[in-house]
DNA sequence: TAAATTCCTCAACATATGTAAAGAAAAATG
DNA sequence: CATTTTTCTTTACATATGTTGAGGAATTTA
């Protein structure tokens, strides 16, 4: 069955009902994504979100000089997607994009928030994923992205996504940090 | 009654039954702040959030170097809060301070979320508001900050918190921006 | 209202980061 | 395996922002 890492993961953060499960599951559409190719583009009004199985996706704004600045990473385990937008019923500011082969479990999110209507524990689980990813892991960064210097967010980013650093490209650890990729090899210039 | 405008704000997302509106309310409790006190101090482990009837708070990090950053301004209509230390129990890294002489509704957060087990309106009130929010109001600045010039971030405080800026001092937009007084000055400067 | 305090601006200099371009190293491609 | 492309580093210079300190303006306090 497709779905049992996938409710590994979820189980996590609250148990589920069989036939919340069975509903859940439903959903879920098994995809494979290429390295380089987009599960969500800029524009687009997205309906779907996707967990990621194995492999790695990026969220990317490109600004108005055509300069790509990276939001979140999206590795194993994680629920990727263009939230706001998919919410808002709205065209997407941001592209996600597959930086490794991807294969992920996609769900309709209005039809999984549907759910959440029909089953209390699927409530639950909502309510516990968005405290855990959307405000308690997010809280560090938002003073650290305004108020610290490239060297230490490179370190911050070091803690965040550990492992990552071994997988992505030095110019998509400046995109996330957002500096050059000149200013990153200053910093390890420095650290020598 | 006091929470006749808490209530009008409430229902701008879900609207709630009567039950549900007695529970919450048994919970608010009024209280005011005269500038320069705190509602939320650091270490403190907060168990309260308080919704802004009149007056201004602010949320501040105080470096390690004794510089205060201030990560959100609470006007009128807005839940002050320390919300991820408030969720996990542990220390807030962050005081919420009045900026003016502030009357708030304050209410124990856990037992709000305690109704919303007990409530389905209530669970749909406190999802619409967390995606409002936590996820929807966001987006935009996760790249700002970590992206754009210091005079873009300046407009981009003018349009989140229109009317502020006759509110509040420089030295707090500056610490809002994550700049130098200095540094806001010249932005001034170069306006002319 | 006078005194004290805080706020704001500005100047001079220091540091951090961006830009552009070149070349070397590494990876992808045929 | 040779070629092409991409990635990474480095240099030189430009710009943005921080630091310190001074002085005047505005605000608060007595």
């Amino acid at each position: 069955m497709s779905g049992i890492i996938f409710f590994q993961k979820i189980e996590n953060y609250v148990k589920l009902s069989d036939t919340a499960k069975a509903d859940w599951e439903a959903l879920l559409k098994a995809k494979t994504y290429k390295r380089g190719e987009s599960f969500v583009r800029i524009g687009q009004v997205p309906r779907n979100v996707a967990f990621v199985v194995k492999g790695l996706f990026s969220q990317n704004y490109v600004t108005d000089k055509g300069e790509t600045v990276i939001k979140y990473f999206f590795p194993e385990g994680r629920i990727a997607g263009s939230i706001p937008a998919t919410l808002t019923k709205t065209e997407s500011l941001f592209e996600i994009t597959a930086l490794e082969d991807t294969s992920v479990l996609e769900y309709d999110y209005h039809a999984f928030k549907n759910l959440a209507v029909k089953h209390p524990d699927i409530a639950a689980f909502y309510i516990a994923y968005m405290e855990k990813h959307w405000i308690i892991d997010k809280e560090p960064y938002e003073i650290s992205f305004r108020h610290d210097d490239a060297k230490t967010l490179y370190n911050e980013f070091l803690k965040k996504y550990p492992g990552l650093v071994q997988r992505v490209k030095k110019h998509h650890i400046a995109a996330y940090l957002g500096i050059t990729p000149t200013q990153l090899s200053r910093i390890f210039l420095s650290a020598r």
